[in-house]
DNA sequence: CTGAAAGCGCTTACAG
DNA sequence: CTGAAAGCGCTTACAG
């Protein structure tokens, strides 16, 4: 069955499209037209259920009321809570999400930011990978609004809402070393984006500045792309190369893989074995024994973010460049 | 910046649009344009990067390559992962995903398929909520595929993937009843969708198969909208009351709210209760000791709801009314 | 107070 | 082998 349109509307209620249209957009007052012409349209509207073809209003103004979300993985549950959140104000304030999955593949990223951009979104939110500079760069040539979240992209002149990681990490470790603890491991993730080399840094940092050698063989770096089968297998070797005592998770699901290396080894946590793993989730206090956990503010990241794009949306914020960040919160457990 | 459109690309060639998009769209053999006009089209669209304006294509020939998803809550990690390998396959295919979490507010659901609609997306995949009834019929005159999964609507003649959770929450209990429990609770959320009904008409069936009582008081219908610590407390109530060694918990967010309360309560799981969670996760297997859970088959459902949804988009399939239901499987920790 | 017409950027049937 | 023109369904400047 065809789909209602303007005209089928103008015809049953003998006026012009030019006045149809100017009654559903309410801007019936402004264009003085008569009482008994707007009751009579606002009543074939509302009998047929006529809703316009946003497709063509699109076309015709320009913008679309879609925001455009590109994350990692949305079955991550730190970009899922997050979009989520963002989801959520967006849409009180009338705007949908498109979102998409780049799996850190600089390829796809391109692809979907082209993908958004042939369908006109009218903003794009964006947690970067490493490799799309450029293509970021002609974007910026769209005067669209454009928000960086979670990672960043070292060049470029976009606002962007993170977290402290260089703090977070190093607190991690200045409490193992509190605890005299005397071999802190670290296990991240071979991603070259800023957020994860922040971990890293401060993971270093706290051990220079309390005048430890940083040592390689406490540092592995998983591939992404693996699968966790070979992740266990690799937490278990460097478990079992040196005699350690503490470890930092770069990620929440590093943990995870870590949880398991820890029990197939019997390693007793607590006791032999301290941990702290990036993002709190139920899993870590559920946890026998519960296991402490830095915790990014996720409420706060999506209101900053969608703040900052609504704000640019309503051009209340046209040439802004805020780059926001915030302070994760270590939640000890022992 | 103005966006290059197809009016400035024939420009540059001194060629008409037509010719322009013939060549854009690969009919240019079909059309037999000189390979001469192709080449020096061609290059000009690679050197400038142009990128046709889908919104004008999809105003035009009435597709957009846009499948609309609908679901409960994007946070859930159930939802999030059907979505990500809905998303992961969709793209293959060259197909986009526009999501929205509904809350199980069909008030929103309707706004949303509303929106969806007017957006002109290709198909629709809906885990739907009771009362979108009318909404999805009216939908279903429109003529594209729209797909359900998770949960169904009674009344309707629309392609569904599920689960059989009456087999699945039945097989639960007579593992209970197995082990020679003897007061199974079940714990669920009052939401009158038939996939929470069946599991708690599977919990009953068992029961009553194997000649026992159904006993209200160790069934709790927890709401929807309530926070977690109502939730917890509700759960400790219910464990307080009677002397349950067995609970099965309908949903994953449950199982989890069920451990926090058993935690806090010092009960030992495995020598005073065992418990059995709905749908499998990581923390299930962490946890000490391992918990017991049903399984839904995450990959076989999205690839099912992706292939009907292609099918039909590819009109192999137009007067289908599949009824995919798969098996749970239960994973048994004990 | 209301409408005819241009135009958003494409695709495609038709003409030559 | 190539192009002029219609039309998808809207919005809006302009005319009366």
């Amino acid at each position: 069955m065809k789909r209602l349109s303007i005209k089928d509307i103008a015809q049953q209620a003998n006026v012009s499209i030019t006045t149809v249209s100017f009654i559903f957009n309410g801007k019936a007052k402004e264009k003085a037209i008569s009482a008994a012409v707007i009751e009579k349209v606002e009543k074939i509207i509302k009998e047929s259920g006529y809703k316009p073809n946003q497709i063509a209003r699109s076309l015709r103004t320009g913008n679309t009321k879609i925001i455009g979300l590109i994350i990692e993985d949305i079955s991550n549950p730190f970009f899922a809570s997050i979009a989520r959140l963002i989801e959520d104000k967006a849409y009180r304030k009338g705007y949908k999400i498109i979102y998409s999955s780049t799996e850190n593949d600089p390829d796809k990223a391109k692809d979907l930011i082209e993908m958004l951009r042939s369908r006109n979104v009218d903003a794009y939110i964006i947690a970067p990978t490493m490799g799309i500079t450029d293509t970021v760069k002609l974007l910026l040539n769209d005067d669209k609004p454009i928000i960086f979240f979670d990672r960043n992209l070292p060049d470029l002149d976009v606002p962007f809402v993170g977290v402290n990681h260089l703090e977070a990490s190093a607190g991690a470790v200045k409490t193992f070393l509190e605890q005299e603890k005397k071999n802190i491991a670290f296990v991240t993730v071979d991603l070259d984006v800023l957020q994860i080399e922040e971990r890293l840094s401060g993971y270093r940092n706290a051990l220079e500045e309390a005048g430890r050698d940083y040592q390689d063989e406490l540092v592995i770096k998983v591939p992404f792309k693996q699968g966790e089968p070979e992740t266990i297998d690799q937490i278990k070797t460097l478990l079992g190369n040196k005699n350690i005592d503490a470890i930092l998770f770069s990620t929440n699901y590093l943990a995870i893989s870590g949880l398991k290396a820890i029990r197939e080894l019997n390693i007793r946590i607590g006791e032999d074995l301290s941990i702290i793993a990036y993002d709190d989730r139920d899993i870590f206090s559920l946890h026998t024994p519960m296991i402490s956990a830095i915790e990014q503010p996720l409420e706060e990241i999506a209101e900053n973010v969608i703040n900052l794009a609504l704000n640019a949306l309503s051009g209340k914020d046209k040439n802004m460049n805020e780059q926001v960040i915030l302070p994760a919160r270590l939640i000890m457990r022992e």
